[in-house]
DNA sequence: TTAGAATTGTTAAAAATTTAACAACAAATT
DNA sequence: AATTTGTTGTTAAATTTTTAACAATTCTAA
């Protein structure tokens, strides 16, 4: 299962997520156009979704709620989860970490890094903060895959390149500047401006 | 200018902020290679997306940046901006109007609302938080046209309806819960788990 | 002054992604 | 029992997006 698109692994992960709020309502079986609609997409790609992953629903009685959440997450997660580091500790890094917590997911943040006093040595939705000078120490003792970049723009490059020698696997950049492709470490980058300038520019030709 | 490939808009606010940067450091004139290593991306990209907005550069001289950084803006931006609000006053919130603040762009992040008492009636980087009772009134008396949702995602289904009514155009919701499609209004969602995951799908299968 | 190198603009090809079409069949209805 | 309806799974078509290829042109240097 690792030649999945780019865009059905982004689409698996809010199934999922979708899924869990409906067994959560006591439902057990769900349909194409059921998800569908959660999503707003078509009912077809969701068919082919689940097709791409390998599992059958059954005829006029659609997919298990339950077994199709559990095929996901073998998919998207680790066994035994990754652990990940959030390194800035602003407004943003906050929001993830209060994202995260208390979801039921693999993914687990387990240390963030700031080098602001007034945060270092504290703890926020129980995940301590240290300073940014115990980075690689912190990933080594945590075995930390992961790292969210949330930290001003200026920081971003030369923290990218220490979090690839301490051995990171995945950086999420949330700062404004693009890094660089390093190599053996999966870039993904997200720029906040650049949604809204989308929404924008839409709202001013449509 | 109003047939721009989706993928192209993104790219284009991802562009003019580089060139920004550019500017900022003293430059003029830029290859197209350039632009694409800043961004990571390739040079017959970033040549396509400026032959589809018209611009031409120079040869063996490279593109104006100037030009090409108000053209864009003439693209993207309207002529008098666009008046923003950001309902959810959270780490979320908090983070878009901080990254806002000071940059020179015409989106304008004009009001906070949120139902804390804590947090109302005060200001945040110069943006004031109302209570959300005031929806309505002060996105009239705003001419607000967009709308980030930073609120618990219970709480975005409802008020992306207020929001419909009160003459919005466009939407960034940024809560888990994908919101359907309203009439009139243009949608975009972005959900952070969803960028992790996929982080995390590709660490593991990469 | 000619040859070589560098760079744009654009058409065409390739790749990725979405959508359509429909056969297969289970359940519901007549 | 036959017909209709609803739904999946999948192949094929369509669309969108990216990449390749290269002619045209300008600059540099021999």
């Amino acid at each position: 299962m690792n030649n999945l698109p780019d865009k059905t692994v982004e689409r698996l992960s809010q199934y999922r997520r979708s899924l869990n709020n409906q067994l959560a309502k006591g439902k057990t079986h769900i349909f194409s156009h059921e998800i569908a609609n959660l999503l707003h997409i078509t009912p077809v790609q969701v068919r082919r979704d689940i097709m791409l992953i390998g599992y059958s629903g059954t005829l006029r009685k659609g997919y298990d709620i339950q077994d199709l959440v559990n095929l996901i997450g073998q998919i998207i997660d680790t066994d035994n989860g990754q652990n990940i580091a959030v390194i800035g500790m602003g407004n943003l890094g906050k929001a993830f970490i209060h994202y995260l917590y208390e979801k039921r997911t693999k993914l687990k943040i387990v240390a963030a890094f700031d080098v602001n006093p007034d945060k270092i040595n504290k703890s926020y939705a129980d995940v301590y903060c240290y300073h940014m000078d115990q980075l690689e120490e912190i990933i080594a003792k945590e075995s930390i895959k992961i790292g969210i970049i949330t930290t001003p723009p200026e920081a971003a490059s030369e923290l990218a390149d220490r979090l690839r020698d301490a051995g990171l696997k995945g950086i999420l950049n949330y700062t404004p500047k693009p890094l660089s492709e390093r190599e053996g470490v999966y870039l993904e980058e997200y720029d906040m401006i650049t949604s809204l300038e989308k929404v924008a520019y839409f709202v001013k030709n449509k």
